[in-house]
DNA sequence: CTTGAGCGG
């Protein structure tokens, strides 16, 4: 016996509703050209069923399309043609910025306290300040690492490799010189084929040293690895 | 032969 059968139809489909209330049909959605912009409107309900309109502006696509194949890219800190996070005055313009909002929470405490005798300078307004801006914040100047840039100081490039080889592969093979902090192996993003090079981080600059005198030659799967220094490939 | 990928909020 198929018991599955009367347990699938308990609720009525959505596509039921639909066809049972004619009255609650929508009026149709229109669109509106204009210049480069379309307006589209549609109704809807909510919940009491009461019909809404809602308008939405839509740029022609056309348009945008033909815009983002410019490929320009803004620093939205200098307006300078690189990315953001690696402005060249991010860490003077954040250090700005945070002088400002220091400034401006001075400048709010202050008024606050002026009508009110004398307070010590605790945050009596209950707005959240950032750890790095309290009052008892030793560390109020820039000890900005450079998180942006990865050091490359200790990084060796592999090439010749095999196209099987896998990054476990390289750990096994470069462990043993020192810790690694990370192994990049190279590969088409859409096939994942190795492209035949990898990076290797290692914590110790001198451990990369003795890999590279040691891997270098080495004769791996039926071809001859090449390892040696890695450059930075990007902001050079 | 072959120097990486993504960040845009």
């Amino acid at each position: 016996m198929p018991v599955l059968d009367k347990e699938v139809e308990e609720k009525p489909s959505w596509a039921d509703l639909v066809e049972e209330g004619e009255e609650d049909r929508l009026p149709p959605v229109s669109e509106v050209i204009d210049g480069d912009t379309k307006i589209v409107t549609e109704f809807k309900r909510n919940d009491d069923g009461k019909l809404l309109k809602d308008f939405q502006q839509e740029d022609d696509p056309l348009k945008k399309l033909s815009q983002s194949s410019q490929k320009i890219v803004q620093c939205r800190h200098c307006k300078g043609d690189h990315w953001t996070t690696k402005c060249p005055y991010k860490d003077q313009l954040e250090v700005i910025h945070s002088q400002v909002n220091e400034a401006k929470l001075a400048a709010g405490t202050g008024a606050a306290a002026s009508s009110n005798a004398e307070q010590p300078a605790a945050n009596k307004t209950g707005k959240y300040i950032a750890p790095g801006l309290r009052e008892g914040a030793a560390n109020r100047r820039g000890e900005t690492m450079p998180r942006s840039q990865r050091d490359e100081s200790a990084t060796i490039r592999v090439t010749n490799l095999s196209e099987d080889t896998r990054e476990s592969d390289l750990m096994e093979l470069f462990r043993p010189f020192g810790p690694i902090s990370r192994i990049f192996l190279a590969k088409d993003k859409q096939t994942n084929q190795s492209k035949g090079f990898a990076f290797i981080n290692f914590v110790h600059r001198e451990d990369a040293a003795r890999a590279i005198q040691s891997v270098q030659g080495f004769g791996y799967d039926h071809l001859i690895l090449n390892v040696e220094w890695a450059k930075p490939s990007n902001q050079q």
